[in-house]
DNA sequence: GTCGTTGCTGGTAGCGCTGTCAACGATCCT
DNA sequence: AGGATCGTTGACAGCGCTACCAGCAACGAC
C-alpha cells in the first residue's frame, strides 16, 4: 500500500473553467456567489464541476482570501456529559454550512485557554465559540480585538465580548433551593466538585438563597477541586453527613454527584426523600429512571450549542442578531427524590417510563 | 467593536528572515527541520521569530507544500461516553504535535461516513482515524487508495486498511458470559440497544458462548435499534422478564443499560445478585459506586484514542510500527452484581471507595 | 593536487485561488 | 440622444510559503 504522499492528479478551478468555457474567475464566483452569474454560465460551471469531480482547495482559498472557514471552539472538558451535548449541538448546526469546527480542550485552565486562543486567532478563524465569561485579562483583550464574531456559551453575564448564549447558574441554583424550601426542607446541604466558575456561581446562588431564607450555615457546604464523579458524590455526601448529621436535603452541583449521593444513601439505608431529599443539576438522562427518580435542574445544553453555532454563522455572514445575549433558561424538574409527601413504604414506583414531572418550575425567559 | 474582517498587520516569514539576516528559505527551514541549519543561524532565526511573535500561516504552508497538518477523525457519536473517552485520548496525544484534529460525526451511518470520508480525503489530510471495520465497499476503496496513514479504532479484525487499534468485542462478550457461567448462572439474558457493528459482535460472542455451554436460547435475547439509555435498559429488561421470568442473570451490551437494569430490579424488588446477576460493558466510572457495585468489562478507551493518535503521527512522520494491529484487550471487573456467594441481607457495602475488584479476568494480549 | 563528497545557503518559480479594477453591453433616466 | 447605471465578465497580480535545484566552502580520499 503506497502510503507515501505523492502529488495527486487534482482538478483545479482552471480545468473546470476551461470545460465550462468561462474564465477561472467566473468559475470561482460560481462557488462563492452563484447569483452573480447569469443562469447560462451558472449551469455550465455547475455541470463542468460535477463532471470533473472538482473539489476546491481550501488552503489556496484561505491564502488568497485571507480568511478561513473554520469556527474555533474552546471547551473546558471533553469528558463531561454536559459538553458532549453542547458539542453535538454545535456540530449539528454547522454541518450543513461551509464552516468546519476546530475544537480545543482548555481543561478548565484559563491559561491554557489563553494559549489556545492565541493559536486560534493567528489562523484567522471565521468565528469563535468560547466557554464562559471568566477569561484572563489578556484573553479578553484578544477577544475584543479579534477580527471575527465570537459567542460565549454556557452562561450569561452583563458584559459580552460579542454575543452570548447561556443561562444564569445563580438563578438556577436559587430556584433549586427555593423548591427544597417549598418542600419544607430547612437544613439543605451543598455538594460540589471541580468548582469551575459555573459551579461556583451555583454555589453563590445556593448561598444567597439560604441567606434569604435565614438558613445559611457554611458548614452545610462541602466542595472539592477534584473532578466530579459519581463516586466522589458519595464521598462528599459522607463528609457532609459526618459533619452535619441533621441535614434533610442536599443540592448537588451536578447529576453525577447526585447519583453518588443516592447510592450512598442506599448504602447507609437513608430513605429518599423521607430522610434526605436530593436535587441534582443538568438533568441528565438517568435522573428520570433512577430509584427513586431524581429531581434536577434541566439545562438546554444541545440548544445552547446549536443556537451558538447558528448565531455565529449568521453573524459571520453579516446578519448579526439584534439581541446579542440569549438566555436559554432552565427548568426545575421535580421528581421523587425531593417530594416531601411520603410515598408508600416500599414505593412501587411509576414504571421505568418517562420522568415524573409534576408542575415543574420553569424559567423560560 | 470592529467585527469585520480586515487585513491584519501580520508578520511574515520574510520579516523574520530579514531580522535574522538570512534568506526566507533558511528561515522556513528553521521551522521544518532545524537541524539542517548551522547553530548560529538557528539561534538567530529563533530569536527573531520570538521577537516578532511570528506565527506561520498554515494556509500558505499547506498550499505550497501540497499537504495539510490535519488529522481527520470519524466517530459515530458525540454523545456516547465511550467516544468521549476515546476522543480525549486522541486530543491529548495530538496536542503537542503539529497536527490538528478535524472531527466528524457519522451518526452510526456508514453512508454518512462515506460522504465525510470523501470530504476529508479531498483536503489531503496528513492522516485519518476511522471507527470500526465495517465501511462501505466504496469507503474501503477510498481508504485503500488514500495517500495517508490510516488507523481504524475500537475493534480489531483480520484485514486492516492500514493500522488498527482495538480489542475483540466478541472475545470480551464471551469472557463476560464465561464469568457468569463460572458463578453458576445458567439462564443468562442479553440486553442490547443501537446494535451497531460492535454491539452486534458482542451479541455474537454471547451467542457463541451460550452455545458452547449448551445454554443458548434465542428468547433470552432482547435488542432494539433505539439509541441506548439508562431508561431503555430498564424497559428492555422488563421485556425480557415478561418473556422469560426464570432468568438468573443479564449481560448488558453497555453500562447504561446495566444501570437501567439495576434500577428496574430495585423497582421490582428483585435482589441483585441473589435473584439476578448483572454484567455491563465498558466499565464506566459509576459502575464501581452503584449499590450493589456492578460487574463490567473494562475497555481501554482513552488508551485506544491516545495510542491511535500517537501511532498515526509516527506513521505520518515515516516511522511506521512494525506491527500494524494493536490489541488493547479488556478486563472483566468482577463486582457485587455478579457474585454468587450471598452477601449479608442488607449489604453494608465496602464504602463508597474504589471498585471491589476480586481477581479479575484480564485479557491483556 | 585533483576530484568527489558533505553541509549549509540562497534564488527561482510556482502552489490554486481570490481581490481589485476595468471593460463591456444592456438598460434606464432625463 | 447622451449619459448614468446595472449586471456580468475577464485580466492581472498577488496571498505566504515551500520544492527544487544550484552554488559555495570545507573536507577527505586517492
Amino acid at each position: 500500500m503506497g502510503r507515501n504522499r505523492t502529488k495527486s492528479g487534482k482538478i483545479r478551478l482552471a480545468e473546470v473553467a476551461e470545460l465550462a468555457g468561462v474564465s477561472p474567475i467566473t468559475a470561482s464566483r460560481f462557488f462563492r456567489n452563484p447569483e452573480a452569474l447569469s443562469v447560462a454560465k451558472r449551469t455550465r460551471v455547475e455541470s463542468a464541476a460535477r463532471e470533473l469531480g472538482y473539489v476546491p482547495n481550501l488552503a489556496a482559498r484561505a491564502l488568497a482570501s485571507q480568511r478561513t472557514e473554520v469556527i474555533g471552539v474552546l471547551i473546558p472538558s471533553l469528558t463531561n456529559n454536559v459538553f458532549s451535548d453542547v458539542l453535538r449541538g454545535i456540530y449539528d448546526a454547522s454541518e450543513n454550512s461551509r464552516y468546519s469546527i476546530q475544537l480545543s480542550n482548555t481543561r478548565y485552565s484559563i491559561l491554557q485557554e489563553e494559549r489556545l486562543l492565541r493559536l486560534f486567532l493567528a489562523q484567522k478563524p471565521a468565528g469563535l465559540i468560547v466557554t464562559g465569561i471568566d477569561q484572563t485579562t489578556e484573553s479578553r483583550a484578544m477577544l475584543e480585538a479579534a477580527d471575527c464574531p465570537i459567542v460565549q456559551i454556557m452562561e450569561i453575564g452583563s458584559n459580552p465580548v460579542d454575543m452570548m448564549i447561556g443561562f444564569s447558574h445563580f438563578d438556577a441554583a436559587r430556584a433549586a433551593i427555593a423548591h427544597l424550601f417549598a418542600q419544607g426542607r430547612r437544613k439543605i446541604g451543598f455538594v460540589g466538585a471541580r468548582m469551575d466558575p459555573r459551579v461556583q456561581r451555583r454555589l453563590d446562588g445556593y448561598v444567597t438563597a439560604m441567606k434569604d431564607f435565614g438558613l445559611y450555615d457554611q458548614r452545610l457546604i462541602v466542595t472539592t477541586a477534584m473532578p466530579t464523579s459519581v463516586t466522589l458524590g458519595g464521598a462528599l455526601f459522607a463528609d457532609l453527613l459526618a459533619r452535619e448529621p441533621g441535614i434533610d436535603s442536599v443540592f448537588c452541583a451536578n447529576d453525577d454527584l447526585a447519583l453518588g449521593v443516592l447510592f450512598e444513601c442506599r448504602r447507609r439505608e437513608i430513605a429518599i426523600p423521607d430522610q434526605i431529599a436530593i436535587v441534582g443539576f443538568n438533568d441528565l438522562e438517568f435522573m428520570a429512571s433512577s430509584v427513586p427518580t431524581l429531581t434536577s435542574v434541566r439545562t438546554n445544553r444541545y440548544e445552547m450549542g446549536s443556537a451558538a453555532a447558528a448565531m455565529l454563522i449568521e453573524a459571520i455572514e453579516g446578519k448579526r442578531p439584534e439581541e446579542p445575549v440569549l438566555d436559554l433558561g432552565f427548568t426545575v424538574i421535580e421528581r421523587q427524590s425531593s417530594q416531601t409527601q411520603r410515598s408508600a413504604a416500599s414505593p412501587r414506583a411509576p414504571e421505568w417510563a418517562p420522568a415524573v414531572q409534576n408542575d415543574s418550575v420553569t424559567n423560560d425567559p
